[in-house]
Parts: structure tokens; sequence; C-alpha cells
DNA sequence: CTGAAAGCGCTAACAG
DNA sequence: CTGTTAGCGCTTTCAG
């Protein structure tokens, strides 16, 4: 391994004057800054992060948190894609990205622990839905930190407007000529579920549209199994009167209501106009195509990657705030004038 | 921050042995043992793997390397559940895992730059399909590395056994009785493309039936244009004489070539039957519901991981291997019997 | 502008 | 079984 003193020799300077010119000190003579760089590129030289880190406590590592169980995490495409720009806007700044998980070593340990261990400058929250004591000693230290997928008191949070595009969609319906408009929503407990579903309500007000209790069903999770269920509740608790169209809060419980509402024949969107929530992949090949409504994933991880580090940069502590993300609606064919 | 130091002193005992006692070390006393141990957690004491890899030149980090720029990386549904089971199991194993860029604070850099600049323990080699000059200098430096989407000379590989589920796809195909079978490949530079081609023309050569040109195309990409591109193709140059099947070597593929069968009158599977690969979330809920072959990715990434810390902890160097990961033929309703 | 030296937290001989 | 000590590679005063 070839260090800052093979450098210096090299250069017949002190290891000291290496590390600026590495640092991008002021007093650095430019002649002997070229001469260092030269050096190091002839020996290879590359810093060593471990022994800056122990000398500066800086680690230039960002954690990224989530629940494994929940099977939430990297294999979820929304969390992915939010993911993979939080990394790569991260290492704009400088910053690499670790994985944090609940051990250390061989024994098991907390999140918190595992932060500290790694020394991570910041953390990405990005557990699921439930409020978990596992993370709360994260939330509770003085940990730099971010959430994309809860909003936690006193925590910076990025995260969709979940309001703006529940009435985006549901104005589109509207705006269709639908006024029989059924909900299926996410579990109430997520804030997907909770801000969908009140934004729902809202809109209904707004419109002085009643709010018919036979037009809303919850799901048990996010699976397509329980869009199916749901959309089997819906259509026996208002048989009696119909909705004309449905605002499912989730793209894979518009697809799986889609699926059972078809077997039971119905034509869509020609007797039942249907709008989703994520325009997940998927979306776009369903027969017929989602009309839905797109979160902008990928601002999302770049704002979280901009706030964490401004964070940990800048030292004024500002209050913390929820940067809400703009929806947009995804207009395909599963919709139709009434 | 609390040091070994504090823990030696509230013990009464030297740095050293607190040090011995949480490497688990053989020359501990249970008595002084247990003390440290209760010290330790009396005053929240977490090891520093900043100081810990500083000394023993072992980080316990293992980097992940795709190439940003291909869109292949985390937000690919493949990609991500391989690395989720990576970097899972690589936690069992005490291992956490980096992604690797090609940065250095703030300066460009190569991947192999980053390795070292992180120290990391070895590499999981996860670019797409083209043999960067980039990664080129991790494959000949000497870091311990497994490949997960390349075939690499000289490393060890993770991979599915694509002739295997080709062959599994197209028994299946031949066992519903057909006989004119046609093939949209992907795109042939790629390991997914070649190998799954190469097993085509093995498979037909094997039952006696004549490679036809006209029942062979191939996608430019792996997107659902190329592959509703590439079923267009197909269905020009075999007008005069239509395949019964086809086999599309990717799911998406497979399911934008269903999109434009259907769009061109053809009902699925009473027409065509069509057959896909990869088993992708999406395949359970088009219509029909895509027949395919599934891909073991929970199993690619483990032992993937299991590999690469055999490497770095087992000194001994084995030659370098593939190991195949055996495919699975999930049937659902895109293939009919002829 | 440059050098010397102490120290970040931990490990690994080596003595005892 | 335990303590001492010399580093690991880098940063950072403080002198010069």
């Amino acid at each position: 391994m070839v260090t800052i003193y093979d450098v210096a020799k090299l250069v017949g300077c002190s290891p000291g004057t290496v590390s600026k010119a590495f640092n991008n000190y002021n007093g650095v003579n430019t002649d002997t800054y070229k001469k260092i760089m030269e050096a190091a590129e002839q020996l290879g030289y590359t810093p060593n992060t471990n022994a800056r880190a122990l000398a500066t406590k800086k680690t230039w590592l960002l954690g990224v948190l989530f629940s494994e169980e929940l099977g939430t995490g990297i294999v979820h495409p929304h969390f992915s894609e939010i993911l993979q720009n939080f990394q790569s806007r991260a290492g704009n700044y400088g910053y690499d990205v670790v994985f944090v998980n609940k051990r250390l070593g061989n024994r098991e340990a907390s999140y918190y622990e595992h932060c500290l261990y790694r020394g991570v400058d910041g953390v990405l929250l990005a557990a699921g839905s439930i409020y978990t004591k596992e993370i709360e000693c994260v939330l509770q230290s003085d940990l730099k930190a971010v959430s994309v997928e809860m909003l936690y008191p006193d925590k910076h949070t990025v995260i969709s407007d979940n309001r703006m595009g529940t009435l985006q969609a549901l104005e589109y319906l509207y705006f269709l000529g639908h006024r029989k408009i059924a909900h299926i929503a996410c579990p109430l407990y997520s804030i997907a579920g909770s801000e969908r579903h009140n934004a729902y309500k809202e809109f209904l007000k707004s419109k002085g549209l009643e709010e018919n209790p036979k037009y809303l069903v919850e799901c048990k999770n996010f699976s397509h199994e329980s869009g199916a269920q749901a959309a089997t509740e819906l259509l026996q608790q208002s048989w009696e009167d119909l909705p004309t169209a449905v605002f499912a809060a989730y793209d894979d419980i518009a697809c799986a209501a889609m699926t059972t509402f078809r077997s039971q024949g119905f034509r869509i969107p020609d007797d039942l106009s249907i709008i989703g929530f994520d325009n997940v992949m998927m979306s776009g090949f369903t027969s017929p195509p989602l009309t839905t409504i797109e979160q902008d994933r990928a601002l999302i991880g770049q704002k979280a990657a901009d706030i964490l580090v401004g964070m940990i940069e800048n030292k004024p502590d500002e209050e913390p705030f929820e940067l809400r993300i703009p929806t947009k609606l995804i207009v395909r064919n599963s919709c139709a004038r009434l």
C-alpha cells in the first residue's frame, strides 16, 4: 500500500504537506502541489479513508436504513429508484452509501449501534410504514437523518405530495363526468393510505358529493392479493348502486382490482373507470394500460441527498421540514368519459 | 465517543485485554470477559471500524460495482433482488455492503481507486453486459471478486443456467405440440442473449427441427419498445408461414410482443403461444398471465456472498468457477396445446 | 509556505 | 491470563 510518506519521500517534502495538498488547503505552493500530484499519480497513491476518518471523525459515508423484514427495501421498485438517485447524487458530493443493518460483526445489534460502528455521517431513513422501536434510537440520537418513507417528528422528510396526486386523480375522473367514485385505500396505517384517503374525503366534500361508506374499502396490505380481495368486497357492498369509477391508492392494487372486475364481466373502462397511483412499471402494460399518478422518485432521492448533505456540512440546524414532491397525472386508457 | 480505554478504566484492566475480549480471543478469563462486556454495555461502547481497519487492514466492507450509465443497477428488478440477498447474506457474515462509484471525494476516479480508497475486502461485479475498460483494472487487480452479470475470465461467477431455462421453455412448447417455434432474442452481445439463443439452436437440432431464419429476430436492447419492434419484424418476415409459438428471451420483451401480437388480431394463446424468461413481477399480471422461466435471484445473491466471503476468509485460491443456478418453468396461461 | 510531532481508536506482538 | 508498546495512514496544531 502506497502512503502519503512514499509520496513525500519521492517529492522531497514532508507528509504533512502532501496531506495539505490532497485536501486542497490554501497554504501550498503551486509548484510543490504539482510535484506532489505527479508523484502521487506515478506511485498510484490513493488516500485511505479509514485513516482519514480516524483522524477527522468524518467518514464520508451515508447509511441507508430500511426494515428488511417488511420486504420493502431495495427490491421494492419505488424505493430502489429513490435509492439509486440518492446514492448517485450523494456520490457527487463525495459521499458513499452503505447499507445499515442490525448486526455488528457476529452479534445482533441495533441500527444505531451499526451507525456508530461505521461512523456514518448521516442516514437515509427508508424504513417502511411502521414506527418501529428499532429505529427509535436513531431518531432520538443526534445522527443527521432524512426520511423518505415516513413522517417522523423532528426529522426532515422528502415525500410525494399525496394530497395533490389524489386530487389530480379525482379531478380527472370528475372532469370525465364521474360522480360515483369509489376508493380502494392502502392500509390506513401507512402514509400513502391515510393521506390519500384523507384527500379523497376532502375532495368529495369540496364537490358536495356524499361520502358513501359502501364506496370505500381498505386493503390489508400492498399486495395484489389484498387488492383483488378489496375489489371483490367493493363489488359486494355496492352491488345495489355501483360506482362508475374507482380510485385505487396504489397501482398494484389497481391492477389486481382491474383483473377482478374484468373477471366479473365488467369492461374497463366502458363499464367502470379505474385510476391508480404510483406509475409502477407494470402500469403501462396492463390491458387496458392504467391511468395513474406518477411520483417523481428520482427527485425524491436527489432532494434527500441534497438535504442530508446540507445538514452535515452546514452547521446551522434548520427547523425540520417536509418537502413535498409534486405528482403528475399520466393518462392512459383505463378511464372513460361517462 | 466512548473508546476501549474508557471500558478498560472502568473494569480496571488494560485496553489490550478489552480488545482481546471483543475479538473473542482465547486467552481471556471468563470473569474479566464478563466484566468487560458489562462495562461496555453500561458505557454504550461500540467498536470503531475505522480504527480497527487501520490496524488490521480489514474493513469488513464489500463493494458493489455496477455501471450507472446502463440503467442497470439497483433499479433493475433482476439485480435489485440479487443485491438485496447478497447484502443480507453478507451481513450474516459480518460484512457491510457499500456502493462503489467512479469518484473519489470531489474528483473523478476509477472503480479500482474507489475500492482502494474504501479498502473493501471484496467486490460484487454486477456491471452490465459490456466488458468496459472501466472495470478492467479491478479485474486485473488482486481484489477478490465475484461476478453475477457477466462471465469474466479468471473470476468466480454465479449466474442462471440459461441453457437449462431455455430448454425447459422449449421442451414445454414442444410437449404442447408446437413445432414452428420462433425466437425473439435479447441482444446477442449479452450473456442472456447469446446463451439463450445458442440453447435455442441446440434444441432445434436435437429435435431435428429446421433452423428457419424467418423465425428469428434480435432485439436492439432490453426495452419494451425494442420488444414491440421485434415482434412486428417477426410477423412481417414470417407472414407466409407463421410460427405457432414464440420463445422470447426476456419477459419485458415477451409482454411487449404479446401486446403487439394482440393488436394485430392474434388471440393469445389460441392463435399464438408465447413464453418468456425471467419471471419478472409484471408477468403474473398481464392478460393472459405469461408462462415463463423463473430465475432464482435470491439464491444467486446468497451464493455470490458465500463465495466472496469464502475467498476472503479462506486463503487457498481456488480455481475460478461458474456456478450455474437452476431455473424453473412457471406455467401460466400464455401457451396452448396445438 | 513547510516540517515536526502528537494523536485519532484499535490491534498485535512480546513480555511478564 | 494480562499489560505494555509500537504502529496502522492521515490530519492538525504549532513552530519555523
